[in-house]
DNA sequence: TCAAATGTTTGATC
DNA sequence: GGATCAAACATTTG
């Protein structure tokens, strides 16, 4: 569910309402979600005051004055501010100005706590957000293979999920299987502004909500609505009129059309 | 009953 | 050291 537009979404949700505030209570109830021991997490969070709320990739990032906490949300977790605690509850944190819960029903969101940070935030490549040109550029050509799975490696690019890369690809005309060190400057130029550009439109509608998005008030994003490929196999294509095709890629579901984007 | 789902990790193989 | 592929994690939905 959560890629760097709805991680984004939520971030802006949170922020201002965490920021200054203090933990008092921190409970747990999945080892997959919190893979160390619940009452040593608790005892470290219990009193500390969460100076920031950030995004890096797809991890929302709680600065506290000592250490920080990390919270991916895998595919169904939803970070919910007085959120009501349901069936899928998985940690509860309450704080001086509310409660936070985090809500999960897959569990494949992860929470993890680390000093000065959770140690696998350093693994993350630059933010797909966030990366000039020349960045983009250089980190792209230190690898090798085809396009698609590449930018869904996290640490390659930070932030880029399965329906911003079908949608960016398609807005560069690039085909999913074509190899990086075969695309032109040209192309990869493309490439960069179409991952820019879907993204910041992408913020803008509050995300993608395909199933079960929300954001930290508990609001759809409207941004499925502006799907070119993704999830559209058998429509026709908006520039060509051909029909978007699904293949798959890396286990992965590819949608993409194959008349305006060739290898 | 089967397929697919916004994600990541791990292990085998080349 | 990589790329590549399959499987696994657990649950819901059509």
């Amino acid at each position: 569910m959560p890629e760097l537009p709805e991680v984004e979404t939520v971030v802006r949700g949170l922020a201002p309402r965490l920021a200054g505030c203090v933990i008092r209570q921190a409970s747990f109830s999945s080892h997959l979600v919190v893979r160390e021991d619940f009452r040593a997490m608790a005892a470290r969070l219990a009193g500390r005051r969460i100076e920031s709320v950030e995004r890096r990739g797809k991890f929302i990032v709680l600065r506290l004055d000592r250490g920080a906490l990390s919270i991916h949300l895998g595919m169904t977790g939803k970070l919910l501010l007085d959120g009501v605690r349901g069936e899928h509850t998985r940690a509860e944190f309450t704080l001086d100005g509310g409660v936070l819960v985090y809500d999960d029903a897959r569990q494949f969101g992860r929470i993890e706590y680390g000093e000065p940070e959770p140690k696998r935030l350093a693994g993350l490549g630059p933010d797909a957000l966030h990366s000039g040109r020349e960045e983009f550029f250089d980190t792209l050509r230190r690898h090798a293979g085809r396009i698609k799975p590449l930018l869904l490696n996290q640490g390659v690019i930070a932030g880029l999920g399965n329906i911003y890369v079908d949608e960016a690809l398609f807005a560069a005309r690039v085909h999913p299987k074509a190899r990086v060190s075969r695309l032109s400057e040209r192309r990869l130029q493309a490439l960069h502004e179409a991952v820019t550009s879907v993204l910041r439109r992408a913020i803008a509608a509050g995300g993608s909500s395909i199933s079960d998005y929300v954001d930290a008030e508990g609001r759809r994003g409207s941004f499925q609505n502006e799907h070119c490929v993704y999830g559209r196999a058998g429509e026709p294509c908006q520039v060509c009129g051909g029909a978007i095709r699904r293949i798959e890629l890396g286990q992965r579901g590819t949608h993409y059309c194959p008349r305006c984007q060739k290898v």
